[in-house]
DNA sequence: GCTGAAATCGCCTAACG
DNA sequence: CGTTAGGCGATTTCAGC
């Protein structure tokens, strides 16, 4: 199983960086029950094994006038790979698009997407997203209000799963 | 316009704690240009103002053992909006879903889940998610790579606004 | 191997101009 | 906003388990 390679006190480093980021080595260190040169030692060693992929403040893009975000369903005429990494590539030139993901099933792509306005979205929504070379069609949908944001890993649920192996 | 009350630096330090959320106080203060005192009353003042909801680890859940990434889309019975809340009250009670957004149109939340497996994801889907008082109907899409992930703030087109009105 | 203790270095963070 | 300065955290070194 994976994630089996780290002991108990990683995973509370990891649950605990997770929740704040900003945390002081001291402080963590206190938290996961070990002194702190070892605390950042084990930190390092998970940066280093790819498991912290990097740290970031949330800000919120409301406050920053981005009001809008939207979902876009993209369904491409052509699934050969070249084409799907070209509409990939796409997608990460377009600052406007945060996240893309490819599907199975109908729908091919699912874009997360932010604006500062319904008309600065649809004009990216015109002029780029529909005229890209190979987009069939695109539905999108409106965020009316977000219930739960909350990116990243239920630490709860590996716990678990960890104990009923064990 | 929002965000029009922040200054260049303020918005500096918002994209700068954004692509490195454990930076020192006087790196970031080195890269904003300022001296460190005057940045840390500015970053505990963005905090303050809710311009920064906190500080995360991005944690890679693949390595954890979180092969699984399932986007859901919900339709539900009713849209009054007491089992509106409810459903989201739920959404945010389930550890295998990590966002919850409501949508216009015709399906009424899609929410992003994380599992271990496909079948853990399948006795979700079946045991709780389905049987949730007045879910319609879920159609779900596997992800099958991710392509591009940078939730968060686009400063580039923040700046070019600020900039085209200026 | 791992941890922890001590010491150094650098950062954080007041107070003041 | 900058400078100063005292205290605290980060990080290396080294010894012990």
């Amino acid at each position: 199983m994976a994630g089996a390679k780290l002991d108990p006190i990683d995973r509370h480093i990891l649950a605990e960086l997770q929740a704040d980021g900003r945390m002081t080595n001291v402080e963590l260190a206190k938290r996961v029950g070990i002194s702190a040169p070892p605390c950042l030692r084990r930190v390092r060693t998970l940066e280093e094994q790819g498991y912290i992929r990097g740290y970031h403040a949330e800000i919120d893009s409301r406050e920053l006038g981005f009001e809008v975000q939207v979902f876009a369903m993209v369904r491409l005429n052509s699934q050969a790979e070249s084409d799907l990494t070209a509409f990939e590539e796409r997608c990460r030139s377009w600052p406007l698009v945060r996240e893309c993901h490819m599907l199975n099933g109908e729908i091919d792509f699912i874009l997360k997407c932010v604006a500062p306005d319904l008309s600065s979205f649809q004009s990216f929504l015109t002029g780029d997203l529909l005229k890209a070379p190979n987009v069939a069609n695109v539905k999108t949908s409106l965020v009316i209000r977000g219930s739960k944001d909350e990116p990243g890993v239920p630490f709860e649920v590996l716990e678990e799963r960890i104990a009923r192996q064990a």
